[in-house]
DNA sequence: GGTGAAAGCGAGGACCA
DNA sequence: TGGTCCTCGCTTTCACC
């Protein structure tokens, strides 16, 4: 992983579209190495895939939230299964064992207000061990990417 | 937007590298009404692009938390300012105002503990309104997704 | 919704510096 | 490593039904 692996990373993260060419002519470089580069970033599981990105409004996912959740039984099967549920949940979009007041962090999509409340009630809330859940609901998205800054050396 | 649509941005949010011939024979459409359900998608901005994933420890970003903000000064130049600077910095993948506790919730990532703990201080402690900083850091990744889940209907 | 066709691109291979 | 062909089959994107 060199200067030139970094750079067509980041390249890559912006448009996923761009040919070989195109991406070989960005980064001085013919069709071929650039093309054999790339493979091996795939192959070494650097780039772990390609996907469109969707306006979450545009198909009506109105609200997020970040969602706090303590855990009271500290065990290996509770925790097990807890992660299974929120693993198998497409609403949830991310989940984080994290230090501080909270056990876990997760973020949740819904289409509005009450889906949203369903989901905390009929799922999280149910799950043993949740001791509490406290949620933050974005007002407003100040800024929203899953693009990684990717460092200058690694 | 209908079902066919739906079905076709569940299909590029899994992989963006499908063929207009893959998807459609998924979606039982041929070629070209497949390719113009696409562009149209795109037209419209509800496909707002296409990018790589990228392993985020492959390229040395080991840390990742969440960051909750308060502000002390109420006012929109305060606000802006803050937004502003929180926008360009590309260790903030993602910054919501939110209900809660917290004014604002952040996702940064950094390559460790030292180079997050240098942005926390040299960078968001420096803003002006901002009254408290508790960061919640990722001890573990249960889920992480940049998957929305399209509903069956909007 | 569907066909067909032109032009372009991708995945490789062979081979050289 | 990087570079230059070259090829085959597939893709995109068009005009048209």
């Amino acid at each position: 992983m060199d200067s030139i692996d970094r750079s067509m990373l980041r390249l890559l993260q912006d448009d996923a579209t761009l040919s070989n060419a195109a991406l070989g002519e960005k980064l001085s470089l013919s069709v071929t190495p650039c093309w054999r580069r790339r493979k091996h970033l795939e192959d070494q599981g650097v780039v772990t895939g390609y996907q469109a990105n969707i306006d979450r409004r545009a198909i009506g996912l109105d609200l997020l939230a970040f969602v706090h959740i303590r855990i009271n039984i500290h065990s290996d099967k509770t925790a097990d299964n807890f992660e299974a549920v929120v693993r198998s949940r497409p609403e949830v979009l991310s989940c984080h064992k994290v230090t501080g007041d909270a056990d876990y962090i997760l973020q949740v999509v819904a289409s509005d207000l009450d889906a949203y409340g369903d989901f905390i009630e009929r799922v999280l809330r149910k799950q043993t061990g949740v001791a509490s859940i406290q949620s933050s609901v974005a007002l407003r998205e100040v800024k929203f990417s899953s693009k990684f800054p990717i460092p200058d050396e690694s």
